[in-house]
RNA sequence: UCCGCGAUAGCUCAAUGGUAGAGCAUGCGGCUGUUAACCGCAGGGUUGUAGGUUCGAGUCCUACUCGCGGAGCCA
């Protein structure tokens, strides 16, 4: 038998039919029940008179509870004043399995409660409708690459050595070659598939063991990593800017309903159209001193430094041409002023921060073998990506979008734990 | 790691150092159009843990545990 989701409802209008899901949430009314399914697909409020079912189907709607699974059968119609425009004059109900006392009531609750029960959280519509956006999100980005010939080539997670050589890691035991730690980024083995395949994206996994306590923060997060050979910063920075055009004003457009139900004011990301404004590091630094900070040129912008400078603007910013201290070793030098990477990051309005970091790559062997010592990186570790400029190197870009980041701003959300299925932070990793 | 805040009923919270309370949830009753439905009644507590001060501690002090917010680091 063919099964019917409340998403197909338009089509069954006047006929009687059956559909299965859960108990959302129920009302009654003496001689009248409300009991609202849900599905998955969407909510549908199934109205039992008394009059008009078996005595034990009426009792029944008494003695379901919240989140029970349940089969209801009736004649839908169409009807403004329920959720989503259509009602089930119900005849029939059938209980699946009946819940227990179900701990997430239609009540306030706190975040910890909530975290604890997230497997159950999950269910409410809230998260229902983030989980659709980031679904949206996560094929939006796929086909922007698939669509400009961008291969999908992933990286291992676990890695034999720190990709950056900064952040801690997780650590395991590899038999019996010693160390090996979960993958900070694909970065490097994306350079690896870009000279072997001209345009390709890593999009997985990645872990940091640093004890990052921020609504900004989790440790383990998914991230996009494009890399292009023969692009250099500018040419990056073009990709960059089609790349979240492409994504924020698909999503909005075919998340419409999910991000009502998350209260997002679009207004800010309908504006996100090219061009982006892109300003350097250093107009960043005149930026905040006419803002009163006391910033030390030379630092990295911390989190209340990339507010002020993106509240500047209406849309995404990119700030380039970092100080090389700053940034990574494997970083392309400003040609014109060595002090400076070519490097990029994307600062997201609304006091959303940072959401990529992205550089031209130093396509030079000398010049890289220079920085994995000043680093002070063990340079064996790093041989087969110095092969990468032994042999035909090129000038090559790409930047790391964070997915978790991206999701929050575009549904709006304070913070990125509700933005994963199951968060794992410093003080969690349950469920 | 550092700074700040917090922990009381299943959940969210209240309670001048003086008998531990409300809303929601649960159970029972009422209501033929409810929208976190509403109205009435009932059950529900080792106040995070361990010490201390006091005639008396949920409340004051100390330590610990757990969590939350932020900083640093980063996507």
């Amino acid at each position: 038998m063919q099964k019917i989701y409340i998403s197909d409802l338009k089509n069954f209008i006047g006929q009687e039919i059956t559909l299965k899901g859960w108990l959302y949430n129920k009302r009654s009314s003496g001689k009248v029940k409300f009991i609202i399914l849900r599905d998955g697909t969407g909510y549908l409020q199934c109205v039992y008179f008394k009059g008009s079912v078996t005595p034990e189907v009426f009792e029944l709607c008494d003695k379901v509870t919240q989140e029970s699974s349940i089969e209801v059968t009736g004649r839908v119609k169409e009807e403004p004043r329920a959720v989503g425009g259509f009602e089930l004059d119900g005849v029939d109900l059938k209980i699946i399995s009946l819940s227990q006392e179900y701990p997430i009531t239609p009540k306030e609750h706190g975040i910890e409660f909530l975290m604890d029960n997230r497997h159950l959280w999950l269910r409410s519509s809230r998260q229902v409708a983030i989980m659709k956006v980031r679904h949206r999100i996560i094929k939006a980005i796929r086909d922007f690459f698939d669509n400009k010939g961008f291969v999908l080539m992933d990286s291992p997670i676990l890695t034999p050595a720190a990709c950056e050589g900064t952040s801690t890691l997780f650590e395991t035991e590899y038999f019996d070659l010693g160390k090996a730690y979960l993958t900070q980024s694909g970065q490097l083995y994306a350079e690896a598939g870009a000279l072997a395949l001209g345009k390709v994206y890593t999009f997985g996994p990645t872990f940091r063991a640093e004890k990052s306590k921020t609504r900004r923060h989790l440790t383990e997060f998914w991230m996009v990593e494009p890399e292009v050979a023969f692009n250099d910063l500018n040419d990056n920075m073009d990709l960059i800017e089609e790349f979240i055009e492409y994504v924020v004003q698909t999503v909005i457009a075919d998340r419409e309903e999910e991000l009502k139900v998350l209260e997002r004011d679009l207004t800010s990301l309908k504006n996100c159209k090219r061009p982006f404004p892109r300003i350097s590091y250093d107009d960043a630094v005149e930026i905040l001193k006419k803002n009163n900070i006391d910033f030390q040129y030379g630092n990295d912008l911390g989190g209340t430094d990339e507010t002020i400078i993106s509240n500047q603007f209406d849309r995404p910013v990119l700030v380039h041409r970092y100080p090389q201290e700053v940034k990574a070793f494997y970083m392309k030098r400003d040609p014109e002023n060595a002090n400076l990477a070519l490097a990029v990051d994307v600062l997201a309005p609304e006091g959303v921060g940072e959401i990529i970091g992205g550089s031209q790559r130093e396509d030079n062997l000398d010049l890289l073998l220079e920085r994995i010592k000043e680093h002070d990186l063990p340079q064996e570790a790093f041989e087969w990506y110095l092969d990468l400029r032994r042999y035909g190197s090129v000038p090559h870009a790409g930047f790391g979008l964070g997915l978790e980041r991206t999701v929050g701003w575009i549904c709006g959300l304070e913070h990125v734990r509700e933005t994963i299925p199951f968060p794992r932070m410093i003080y969690r990793n349950t469920p």
